[in-house]
Parts: structure tokens; sequence; C-alpha cells
DNA sequence: CTAGGTTACGGCTAACGTAAGGATG
DNA sequence: CATCCTTACGTTAGCCGTAACCTAG
């Protein structure tokens, strides 16, 4: 099993689940009805798997068949969950509805609300500015976006707001660190006094670690990194505990590459809040998204 | 913006935002450096949005590249779960771990499990059957696999078994049907009166409905069919409300293309167990995978 | 005969590697 | 001048569409 598959390929699989037939596969596809068949003989010979069960009146999904197809669909998905959220990143100046929001909303939030919003609203371009937590006030603020989205622990002043999900830092380390099979809670002064790998001043995440600190005796940061991968990288290569949003380490958590250190004393709960001008009321558009955003 | 990015791109993409430049990101994927070039040039091309800062001392992602990189990253990792899957289906014969698993859990829950087994235990070689839950217990009990998944209502006699997680079966319409706009939850003898589309019989979703209804005034189901997805599709086009496991259909409810239904006075919940030979202690991996299959 | 499938073949796109050219500390 | 990136170019591999053939109701 070398290369992953091309997501064409997979997006023909499920379809022939759901129309019955390669023929109809390939004409939703809008290619020709051999390509499909190629294609499809090709995932077969490289899953090493037989997906489809073939007959002159059609071809129907085999048990693997249908795995691999659920399974697709949710990379399937995943992908375009990516297509959205870039086309509304690439229309951000000139779009019906304008909306700023900060890193961790915009990565893990704001795709699955596009989905839903465009559903709702087929007609409505999303633009999308991806900025810290102040710029999103700011633009808010200035009349350039009509809707923001930014993690706690302050909410602006001059903005209404509403809760729309919560979010906690959590503290992991490499599988091998001795942190890793603690069965105590850590203590927050012994974190405090610990070097960690921690993103860089100004970031959200930097700004809810720093005030849950203030007051404690502590050690300086073992690392600074512009960036969630870079700080994951550097735990995972176990240069020191690292500090970061739940949301951000949960593939790897649950793939085990990362394990989470359970904590006591300490609240590292943020919420996520969408804000606008006080006073004014919204767009049909943002209306809806709002509704959505609220609703998960 | 036309056809779906391929996942080697993206792998790329992520890549050079850890490794900190193209040159490394070429090597780590096995291909010259002007190809990674390239690839990422057209990459950005193709979704219209700058990603890399270029540098005679290397390259980092720009902030739109930093948010396609997250967002990449959770489609690789999709992606990747699936090829794990895949795997072991194909080894499900000659496997040092043998384990059969029903349709719901093999499609959302095991491919997870998998991933942090293999960190685990990296020389693991998984082989995965998938049948229905009355199979999963004769083989355990027939001692072809190990361990063993299955979807409530019933424990089979003779095994041991610990619960693993729940599910619940949930009414879903599509959006424009009059039910997506129901207040008041659906009484259970008002849902068992009406013409449904369902699973086939023999199916797990399909015996909870059938349990959840005795003793019920009911309609013949409207449409009878062998897969998750025709299900879906048969709903999502208006046929009739269908019921599903929540897994199944919670990235069409999350994306808006169908909405679950509340429910009253019915039990559609149902425990997802890990079964095996009473009396006969597990190896190493088993219980390996067993304990990781717990704790989520 | 129709509706579905595969095989065969020629054309073209696209990805690769090597080699050469340009910028920046 | 060392490093990293890009452009240029020739080769190769793979995908596509058309056409021909096969099979079952």
């Amino acid at each position: 099993m070398r290369g992953l598959p091309d997501l064409e390929s997979l997006r023909l699989l499920v379809d022939v689940g759901e129309l019955g037939s390669l023929g109809r596969a390939a004409k939703a596809a809008g290619i020709a009805q051999p390509s499909a068949s190629k294609r499809v003989a090709q995932l077969e010979r490289r899953l090493g798997v037989p997906l489809l069960e073939r007959t002159p009146r059609g071809s129907t999904l085999t048990t693997e068949g249908k795995m691999v197809a659920g399974w697709a669909a949710q990379v399937l998905a995943a992908a375009e969950e990516l297509m959205r959220a870039v086309a509304a990143v690439r229309h951000a100046g000139r779009a019906h509805l304008r909306v700023a929001a900060s890193m961790t909303v915009a990565e893990y939030l704001v795709p699955r609300w596009l989905g839903e919003l465009q559903h709702r609203e087929p007609d409505v371009q999303v633009g999308l500015d991806v900025v810290n937590s102040a710029d999103v006030a700011a633009r808010v603020l200035g009349g350039d976006v009509e809707l923001g989205f930014v993690e706690g622990p302050s909410v602006p002043e001059g903005l209404a707001s509403r809760v729309v999900g919560t979010d906690r830092l959590v503290v992991v380390v490499a599988p091998g660190h001795p942190w890793a099979r603690r069965r105590t809670a850590l203590r927050g002064a012994e974190l405090a006094a610990t070097p960690l790998v921690v993103r860089e001043p100004g970031s959200g995440t930097r700004e809810t670690l720093e005030l849950a600190f203030s007051g404690l005796h502590r050690a300086g940061p073992r690392l600074e990194l512009g960036s969630n991968s870079a700080v994951k990288g550097a735990a995972q290569a176990g240069a020191a505990p690292a500090v970061l949003s739940a949301y951000a380490v949960e593939a790897e958590v649950a793939a085990g590459r990362l394990v989470e250190v359970p904590l006591a004393g300490l609240d590292l709960g943020r919420r996520l809040c969408a804000v606008w001008r006080r006073g004014r009321s919204l767009t049909a558009p943002a209306a809806t998204l709002l509704s959505v955003a609220t609703q998960r």
C-alpha cells in the first residue's frame, strides 16, 4: 500500500454506491463510462480489496465496498469543508457576508458552519478574514465585517456577543514523557514552574495561559513557536510539555501521538463568542450564520 | 474552483509548515525539490490563495497557508484512517490479531482505534471482518476471531462483554419535509404509524427499531434499503423520514442536508460492546485494543 | 434489443528528474 | 559562496474519450 488514494476515485466509489451503476456515477462526475470503470478498477488494485459486484444490470458495493465508501465519505466531507473554507478566505473582500474569526474558531468551527449555511442560503458568498482576537474586534467596530468570532477570555467593549462554544487549553506530552503515565492531576503551580512549549505572545492561546498563570511563580517558556502544528511537533519530539487548544490536539490525542495530562486547580477554559456591533441589526445571512453557529 | 485537491499536495503543504522548507518537505515525500516547488505552486493556483512565504533561507506558511494546512491535516487524518482500516480488512485472514465488528462499529469507531493501537503496538497487524452482529458472536465463539464488537440491544450468550460506547437511532428528514420545522417532540406511536425508509431486516439498525416498535400499531416501511448511504439518499430525496444510527447521519446533519426530528417516549439507544470468549484470557494485543476501545 | 459492463487504442496532460539561473544573508 | 527557490526541458506515465466487443434480461 504505497501512495494515498485520490479523492476523485473515492467520490466515484461513493457515487456508484448511491446511484447503482458505474455509468450513472460516470455521468455525475462528467467523464465517460469506461474511464470510470478503469478508475474504480485501479482503486481496487491499489487498495487490494474488491469493491464492486458488477452485473449487466448495474453495480452494487461489496461489503468491503460499503465500508470503504463509508470511510471515503468522511474523507470527502473533510475535503469539501476545506474547499468551502478556502473559498471563503479567497472572497474575504468582495463577499455578500463578511466575517472575521480568530485562528482556533476559523480552523475548527467555521468550516462546519459554512456547510450548513450554504445549504440554508445557497446564494450567499461568505468572506472570511482570519486575524487575532483583537483585530476581530477592530474590524467589527470599524464596519469592515459584520460578524466576528473570538476566543476568550475577554469579550471586547462595545460589542454584542453570544457564546457559540467552549474550548479549553490542555497540557499534552509525548507518549514517552514521564507525565504521560501520571495518575494524579497536575497542580497549577507545578505546571507554571515547568518550562513549556507554547504559542507566541499575542496569540489567544498564549494570553489565556498567561492569565491563568498570573500570581504563580513561573519558569520561562522552553520554546515559543508561531503555529499550532509547530508546537505539536516539538511536543511530539519530546522537547517539553505543550499547552494548546483541545481542538488543536484532538486528532493527535485520539491517535495516541500525544497524551493529555490531567490538570487541577487551574481554569484553562475559554468561551468562543460571536460578536457584532451593539445596536445594529444583522442582515438575514448574518442572522442565519449566527443561528447555525449557536446551535452547535 | 473545479476539482478536489490531491492528497499528496496537501501532505506536502503540511510538511513544509512543519519542516520549514520546500527542500526538506520534498525529501520527506521522496521527490526532487523542483517537483515539490511546482506542486505547491499548482496548489496555490488551484486554491487561488498564496500559501507560502518563500525566502532564500526557507519557506514559511502564510496566514492562509496555516489555515489550509490545518484543514488539510484533518483531511489527511481521515485518509490515513481509511488506509489503516482497509489494510485491516485486507488482512482479515492472516493477521496477528483478528477481530470482527458489525457495520456501525467498523465504520465509525474501529478506524480511530486502529490509529492508536498502531501507535502503542507498532508491529501488530490487525485483521478485521465486517459482518452482522449475529455473525460476530458466532466467529468469536468459534474461535475464528479473538475479539468482536457488536451493537445492541442484546448481548449474545456465552460471551464476556464490555461496553465501549453508545449509539442511538435518530429520525431524520429532508430539510423541506414538514417534520423538519417541528418544535414538539415526535411520539413513538406517531412514528410507528408512519411509512419510513429503513434498513433491511437482519441489520442491527432494523432490529433495534423493531424492538422499540413492539406493541405499537404500525405502518409498513415505505422503503427497505441495504446500506446506510442508500437510506440517506432516499431521505434526502424526500421519500419519507428515515431511521438511522446517529453516527451514520452525523455529517449530513452537520451540513444541513438532513434534519433530525426530536423524539419522545421511545428508547432508541443501544450499547456498543466488545465481546470475547468467557473464561479465555486475551492476548496482549487484544487486551491493548480493548483498553483503547474502552477509553473512547 | 437494451442497458450495463470491459478491452483496445491513440492523444494529450501532467508529473517527474536533471540541469541551469537568480536572490539573499 | 552557500542555500534555497524557480525556470527550462526532455521523458515517461497515466487518464481520457471513442470505438468495438461481451453478457444478461
